[in-house]
DNA sequence: CGAGTTTGACCCGCGC
DNA sequence: GCGCGGGTCAAACTCG
């Protein structure tokens, strides 16, 4: 992902804008109401190379694991049933057992942000009160059922808020992808 | 040709 | 019950 900002932007230009999990939970939350948000500076943990790690927890946490990722902890908020409905063609699924959600604000040129992770999108809908549309994606893992909502404000054309729902079961790709020559040499180094 | 995107239709929850 | 808004499906399409 790229910022346009320069560097060291001011505070009120912080690129990274996180949503702390309790303001998901609020059903009045509008991600486009920007007031009562925390600012982080997420610029120099966020990047192409980082992979976003998401783990279930009992409160709001957020800690910088390494340079290469950040751990964000939240109680799950989405409700979603699974296995005893039946799938029809554009019904929503009944919601009962918990997902963890996580959202925050990027101040970006592009909609898509580059976790390291694929994403396959899977629908697009305008939104009431939104000039931008919300785009749905689906991670491209088979085993992985992780989804997240893009959606860029109308208030603020240069901040996209990105949502996603579920954890991860699978590493990162690209991050494996950085690392395996990497793990391939040290374990060469090793052997001699 | 396979993977990903677009887009209209469909379905469900919710408020009135 | 009805209409609206949001989430998902899937066929058609695009692209590498």
């Amino acid at each position: 992902m790229e910022s346009k900002d320069p560097p060291n932007p001011p505070p009120q230009n912080n690129p990274f804008i996180f949503t702390p999990n309790s303001m998901l939970q609020n059903p009045n939350w509008d991600p486009q109401e920007q007031s009562g948000l925390c600012d982080i500076d997420w610029g120099n943990l966020f990047s192409a190379q980082n992979g976003l790690l998401l783990n279930g927890d009992a409160k709001d946490e957020i800690e910088c694991a390494s340079s290469f990722s950040f751990v964000a902890q939240n109680k799950g908020v989405c409700e979603e049933e699974k296995g005893n409905k039946e799938k029809r063609k554009g019904g929503r699924m009944k919601k009962t057992t918990r997902v963890p959600r996580f959202a925050f604000q990027t101040r970006s040129a592009d909609d898509i942000l580059d976790d390291g992770y694929r994403w396959r999108k899977y629908g697009q809908k305008a939104v009431k009160n939104s000039t931008y549309p919300r785009s749905y994606y689906r991670c491209t893992h088979h085993t992985c059922n992780v989804k997240k909502q893009v959606q860029r404000l109308s208030k603020d054309t240069s901040i996209v808020v990105t949502t996603y729902e579920g954890i991860h079961n699978h590493p990162c790709e690209k991050l494996m992808e950085t690392l395996t020559p990497l793990l391939k040499q040290i374990q060469f180094l090793a052997s001699l």
